[in-house]
DNA sequence: CCTTCAGTGGCACTTGGTGCCACTAATGCG
DNA sequence: CGCATTAGTGGCACCAAGTGCCACTGAAGG
């Protein structure tokens, strides 16, 4: 697999050519499964997304905004214990290499998206309005934050993480009056 | 310029040859004064954080920590009204062409850096201790969403959309109880 | 058996980006 | 003034990502 080139020679150093003739494809075939190199690494997200939207749709209407939000994170982003290894490797690469880190806003922006649309649902607001915009560009922001901390630390957990930083944030307007 | 050539030509459009060629500059040349065709939308941006930190600094510590960064924020992007219109067409490169909005988060990280130190520094922590990244990536966020908003709203002032935005973000928090 | 069509990939081309090196002009020094 | 050094310039060759075009192959279907 291409990760195992990446992870060795480093993101940048391995060209098309090499994961190609890697995966037995030609270079030509490799362009038509991936719209770009930088692709690679992200595999089939918009898939993932839809587990994102169930999640939060699942969450009871009582429960507040930013809590339902909090609690549909941590969950989402929830792994198998087997498949840490390969998440670490693979958010390394994303938010590591500056590429890569780059080429996520773009997957970030459908990631955003779900989250402004449930925050529209809840307040009775178009999801291109400012708030829903506001909210999950921060919410966003503080995923990635977590995830930072995350790959800093080879013993945390990502769902402590996301919960402390979500609470954190909203800590920090505790001495606001507005 | 290279902006006319962008705007009318669109960026991903025009060659590095034909903004060398407008510039009366060799390409090599070209390449010794930016990085990146990615870099010209930005020109010196480091400089401008320099105001951003002072901006911060010079809030005096009574004043709750969201509402300094909120004003500093405020501030930082305040523009004299004869150059809004540049401003806007910057803008609109960095945030609507994907390949700029991509590129735009590798320079966002500087940016991110100024707000954490400054969260590090009120609450007695490390910048990139949890809460000041968190909080800096929260901020980050609601500055582009407001942006956002105003490229879409020709009328609309930048100053009234990052207010508004991040106290709707501090609204949101309103019915958490932690 | 022959036709059709989807998948494959070779080839050539464009473009961003880099290393190398030659050229020029300004500066500094005897 | 003449010469050496040096910074700035840019031409040239090269690499790698990405795309359009087209020929090939093999399977499905009449």
């Amino acid at each position: 697999m291409a990760f195992g080139l990446f992870t060795s020679r480093g993101f940048d150093a391995t060209t098309v050519d090499e994961i190609a003739a890697a995966a037995g494809i030609g270079r030509r075939t490799f362009f038509r499964y991936f719209p770009s190199k930088n692709d690679v690494p992200w595999g089939a997200f918009e898939d993932e997304l839809d587990r994102m939207r169930v999640r939060l749709k699942a969450c009871p209407p009582q429960v507040p905004l930013m809590d339902a939000i909090r609690l549909a994170l941590i969950d989402f982003n929830r792994v198998a214990p087997a498949q840490v290894p390969l998440h670490r490797r693979r958010m390394e690469l994303i938010l590591r290499v500056p590429t890569l880190l780059a080429h996520s806003t773009l997957r970030f922006t459908a990631w955003r998206a779900v989250v402004a649309e449930f925050v529209a649902e809840r307040t009775g607001r178009r999801p291109d309005d400012l708030a829903p915009q506001a909210i999950a560009h921060a919410v966003l922001g503080v995923s990635v934050a977590a995830y930072e901390h995350w790959l800093d630390d080879p013993d945390a957990d990502l769902g402590t993480l996301l919960d402390d930083a979500m609470r954190e944030l909203a800590a920090s307007f505790g001495s606001t009056l507005g």
